[in-house]
DNA sequence: GCAATTTAATTTACATGTGATTCATTTCTG
DNA sequence: CAGAAATGAATCACATGTAAATTAAATTGC
């Protein structure tokens, strides 16, 4: 019997419990190496992965939106979103404003200088996912995807 | 054109740019949710996944282990093992031990308290596992594992 | 109409992750 | 053999993530 790739990677000993097990060390284990290399790329622009995904958010939604639904779209406690939007407001990123009919809403908006910035790593980041994945193949990829999906069907609650 | 099941997810108006990148997304939305279920596993018996981590190291090793070659497996910074250890040392569940051949070495030693609580939690965590990925055939999953860790060949660097 | 509940956001406390620097020890090299 | 380089670990500074509690505002239900 062969060893595994991840079991060589590992340096683990024994062979995996099940097959159930080696996929999900293998989802945990390509997400670190993903976040790593997107950690890697977006310090170059002076962002965190989570920055970027703030911002990729509003310019999606093209308009204002209040903090919570950020968070909801980013699968991201609350308490998280203050501080994160503090530091892209002292970056000059994204500015706050208070609702008026519900005071206790506050809406993030995206500024110009956000606006440059993501349009200057779209390019990059496209390459950056092309790098990473593009040796699949196309079946491949959309097959990769599907099986995702279908593992998170039961992964909540 | 139907939409994928993420981008309902996200919520996203617009169809991903490229299948490379709807896979990357798809890595780290899974990989989220699954850290979360496992986070709230093992909360159940006070640990992180981290600290499971490094003791389910500690004991498939058999042996102590140097703080560096911990790290290395768990493809974490040295920096965070110290913490990381010092909360496991607080907790009772490993003991940190000087090196006499080479001063500069810390052997970490898992105790019997740890020994006894991997033994209770592997059960539940093979349950887990079944329950977050065994609506998979075995096919599907040994395909999963197989386009993650052909993903993961060209991620590093 | 007013107390009770719900909701949006924040604060606090703590575990983790990253990078840069520091310290002590060991090994290498001229 | 002495100084330089490498190595294992720790420390600092900071961004992020979680849970729990708090604040302020809006909504509800009697």
């Amino acid at each position: 019997m062969t060893k595994s790739g991840l079991q060589r990677e590992l340096k683990k000993k024994r062979p995996f419990d099940s097959p159930e097990q080696e996929a999900v060390l293998n989802i945990l284990r390509t997400n670190d190496q993903l976040q790593n290399r997107l950690g890697k790329f977006f310090r170059e622009y002076g962002l965190t992965p989570s920055q970027y995904n703030v911002l990729r958010i509003l310019r999606g939604e093209g308009q204002p939106m209040p903090s919570l639904e950020i968070g909801e779209r980013m699968i991201q406690v609350v308490p998280a979103m203050t501080g994160l939007i503090d530091r892209l407001e002292k970056q000059g990123f994204v500015q706050r404003r208070r609702c008026h009919e519900d005071r206790r809403v506050v809406y993030v908006e995206l500024t110009d200088k956000a606006k440059q910035l993501l349009a200057q790593i779209d390019g990059p980041l496209d390459a950056l996912h092309s790098e990473v994945m593009g040796h699949l193949t196309h079946t491949e990829l959309q097959e990769l995807s599907r099986l995702l999906e279908k593992a998170r069907a039961k992964m909540l609650n």
